[in-house]
DNA sequence: CCAAAAGTGTTGTTGTTACACCCATGC
DNA sequence: GCATGGGTGTAACAACAACACTTTTGG
């Protein structure tokens, strides 16, 4: 008689243009690996599908919903749990963080948010599955401007350069970045300007959903970076 | 209390350059769906990892071990299984047909390939997945020479070149190809030749898998079509 | 000698990379 | 007036796409 059960955990991911890029963490109430952080997430209900229980953890345990929900991977190792057998089904998710005030509610103690480069010591597999999420996203970004969905809505061109170098990790060109993402059409220049601390100030843009769609239905390949 | 059932399904794509690109089917011994194609794949033992249960049910049912496994999704729609709450850990696997005389073993009656293009109606959400498999397969050869592993050891130019064609569903310039998949150095040219029915003897290919990984190591990216 | 499949180079076009100075603001 | 961040164009080079004739075999 199989005795399996089935979780789901997300890997959620923030930026901010003076922290970086970041995951969603929370601090586990139980045991085991009690007060140890680890990714939101947990069983998934009888009749609900598997983003439902993402959507639904994340709410529980962060307070939180996320712009951008894609599967990643399912873990399954017999022992990656210490008390039975749990097979976990991974998502990423990506997230305005200002959009929310993150809190910890019922199964966490503390959320938080940690710089994906700098992250503590996480329960069971946790550790594999964030690793697998950057390596994703860091792919994702290559042929999708999923970029936008961490981005404010308006925003100065140098927010959506530094969200590329922070999640490839190295520097690009400015001229040449703003070249080829512009020759796509996707984003448009809006006939405002910010102003953040010192500096000129920055025009803004914004992404043009519906250019992006009709680009992809007619099956146009974005070719972004390595 | 959780009562959700743990499946893998496979779809193992097979080549050859008369047939095109097939996908190993079975036909199902008991109800739901008895009689109708459906993909290899059956629950998971409690003690068994996935890739695990994935080889064990393709050599229980249709006695074949894959030279290539990797996870492709995992579906989970409440009412995917008429019976219960059944998640299914779809892989995709490639494999040289001919390595194998593929018969009909416990839990299938029959088995056998269909042109990937023409299949039978499926049980349960398997069109799905084997969609989703056929769309990840025409992805990743754009990034990794996957190819190899459904072509014999040693093969004419013009079969990679024909798989090529068949996955991407366009024609691809002949000379362009070779010379594009040659420059990168992780094909070799032998000093034997093939001769198949009329025309011009070809020569013969392998591919160099120790080279492939010092690239691949070397943080190399392969793009190869689109 | 004809049909079938394999083999092979060059050129124009396009895309990519490298690179440096001026501008608008706050302090 | 200086420090900070924003804005912009060109030229050399590399990659890609388009293109057709010759070779070797079997029948």
């Amino acid at each position: 008689m199989q005795n399996i059960k089935v979780s789901v955990d997300a890997v959620v991911f923030g930026y901010d243009p003076e922290e970086g890029v970041s995951v969603l963490l929370i601090t586990r109430k139980y045991e085991p690996f009690k007060g140890v952080w680890a990714l939101p997430g947990g069983l998934v209900l009888n009749d609900e599908s598997l983003e439902t229980a993402v959507k639904r953890e994340l709410k529980e345990e962060a307070g939180i919903d996320v712009n951008y929900l894609e599967q990643l991977y399912s873990f399954g190792k017999p022992d990656r749990d210490p008390r039975n057998r749990v097979i976990s089904i991974a998502y990423y998710g990506l997230v305005r963080p200002k959009d929310f005030q993150i809190s910890a509610q019922t199964d966490a103690e503390h959320v938080a948010w940690f710089n994906m480069l700098k992250l503590p010591r996480l329960a069971f597999d946790h550790k594999q599955i964030v690793e697998h999420a950057i390596k994703r996203l860091r792919g994702k970004i290559a042929y999708e401007p999923v970029g936008f969905e961490l981005l404010d809505k308006k925003f100065p061109f140098s927010d959506l350069e530094k969200l590329y170098q922070a999640l490839l990790g190295h520097e690009l060109d400015r001229r040449n970045f703003k070249k080829k993402i512009m020759a796509y059409g996707f984003i448009e220049e809006l006939d405002e300007n910010i102003q953040r601390g010192a500096g000129r100030p920055a025009r803004l843009y914004q992404f043009n959903k519906k250019k992006y769609f009709q680009l992809k239905e007619s099956g146009y390949n974005f070719d972004l970076f390595i």
